[in-house]
RNA sequence: GGGGAGAUACCGAAGCGGUCAAACGGGGCAGACUGUAAAUCUGUUGGCUUAGCCUUCGUAGGUUCGAAUCCUGCUCUCCCCA
């Protein structure tokens, strides 16, 4: 996957991507002169992992391509009790049994990101439940509690913040299982740095405080800044909901569009941190950009490097492929062009309804099958709104009348029926 | 424990006996413009068999020809005093 580039400076990467925030005074010495580990966690509290995870393992991507060796940690332990970082209220507990699912399901995430045949530097990936399972709360706070203070571990903002709305003992102690982390791995693989997102910095640095009180020795933090969006929104959601990596929970055509939909300011900045273009590619496009800036030159490359790397050649293909009929100025008669196969890909992740082709064949008016026949809106009366706003379009075709029929005459392939609700909304409504 | 204020549609907030499906703002949805952008402009925003009808103003009752508006009980929230 990549070649070893020794003598890369991994810190004057981050920085001139701007994915340097913070970093113990040292780091960037220590990954100079050393061949170095450095560890991420991850806590899995989702099945999958998202789009603001992906920083981190970039993150961790850049640290194996300058010739360090990167482990991620799957937090497998960490995850039953919940980090309280950037938190401003208790969180339940997820169940032991969907933690499982989550973990299995973020392990293999992970794998895919980075290259565990890399000789000298290849990954590694571990889930600090099995050191954890085995230490009982009496040895955890003789030999790790002992070392931090109350006062020590209260001063951190994690907790600071959270001692007015309030904070269970758990979570308080969730810093002291980071830190043992850090310990076990410094310890037993000779891994002395940890890198995270900048709501990290209080747990890296119990860490490295734990590290230096039980053994005297020197460990090393790096964290990120926290990826903004421009108009202020939070970066990695939008209405629908989160953006994840898995395909199953957010398809690669709407993976691909969060990218493509990026502002102008934000593409600029996005492509620096979420791709491995070089700094000359990426001036060079950012020029071509500025220049003409309606071609989304920026946009396009940036959801098609990210789209790459997540999903693949060949579904990023697709998600063009299916950009271009739903945005371009597609007919009626491509649509019908399209085989099953291509029509299936191409909504692949398109909400789909079903309705009974008998009653299709004596015809739907346009309401009924909107509302009560398919639940794509949720009530007649919206259904006339949008309508009535010319809102919304069958294969193509926008429908004005209230009163249109819909029926088995417009069927796609004999089955199907694109229905688009306002610009971007697709739905496929299938005859059985 | 005592005193006061309040609970209105997705959110904030007017309304204080009929003209209230309920002003206004935000948000949402749609349209125009555009670059599948931003900004802007327009329409719309309880339901239905839609020039009409039905159900909504914390909740349960009551007064009245008529209630979001008046009265009573209940629930909850906020403030002040102890």
């Amino acid at each position: 996957m990549c070649e070893i580039e020794w003598k890369m400076n991994f810190i004057e990467e981050l920085k001139w991507r701007g994915l340097l925030y913070d970093m113990i005074p040292g780091t960037e010495q220590y990954l100079l002169e050393n061949k170095a580990r450095g560890y991420i966690g991850f806590d899995p509290t989702a099945p999958s992992l998202g789009i603001g995870n992906l920083v981190q393992i970039i993150c961790l991507m850049h640290f194996q391509r300058a010739g360090h060796t990167p482990v991620a940690v799957v937090g497998g332990a960490t995850g039953m009790i919940g980090d309280p970082s950037g938190k401003s209220a208790e969180r339940n507990l997820l169940d032991e049994e969907e933690l499982r699912f989550n973990e299995a399901r973020v392990k293999e995430q992970l794998a895919r990101f980075l290259d565990f045949d890399a000789g000298s530097n290849s990954a590694i990936l571990v889930n600090n439940y099995d050191w954890f399972k085995d230490i009982s709360l009496l040895h955890f706070l003789r030999d790790i509690g002992k070392h931090l203070t109350v006062s020590y571990m209260m001063a951190k903002d994690s907790v600071k913040s959270r001692l007015e709305s309030g904070l269970s003992y758990t979570e308080f102690s969730y810093q002291l299982l980071q830190a043992f982390d850090f310990l076990h791995l410094y310890t037993q693989i000779d891994c002395r740095l940890q890198m995270g997102g900048s709501d990290q910095w209080g747990n890296l640095t119990s860490g490295v405080e734990l590290i230096r009180r039980k053994t005297g020795g020197q460990a090393f933090a790096v964290t990120t800044p926290l990826v903004t969006k421009s108009d202020g929104t939070k970066f990695g959601k939008t209405e629908s909901g989160n953006i994840y990596l898995s395909p199953g929970l957010t398809s690669p055509y709407k993976f691909y569009q969060f990218w493509l939909n990026v502002s102008d300011e934000d593409a600029v900045k996005f492509i620096r941190i979420f791709t491995f273009l070089s700094r000359e590619e990426i001036e060079s496009l950012g020029a071509e950009h500025a220049g003409r800036p309606h071609l989304r030159i920026l946009q396009k490359k940036l959801a098609e490097e990210v789209t790459v790397m997540v999903h693949g050649r060949e579904a990023y293909e697709k998600a063009v492929k299916a950009s271009q009929i739903l945005f371009g100025k597609s007919s009626t008669e491509e649509l019908q062009a399209l085989s099953e196969k291509e029509l299936l890909e191409v909504f692949e992740g398109v909400p789909r309804h079903e309705v009974s082709r008998s009653e299709l064949e004596a015809g739907i008016p346009v309401l009924d099958f909107l509302s009560e026949k398919t639940g794509i809106l949720p009530s007649k009366s919206e259904a006339r709104r949008l309508v009535q706003s010319g809102g919304l379009q069958i294969n193509k075709v926008r429908i004005t009348d209230i009163r249109h029929m819909v029926t088995t005459g417009s069927l796609l392939r004999g089955r199907y029926l694109l229905v688009q609700r306002g610009k971007k909304n697709y739905h496929l409504v299938m005859a059985v």
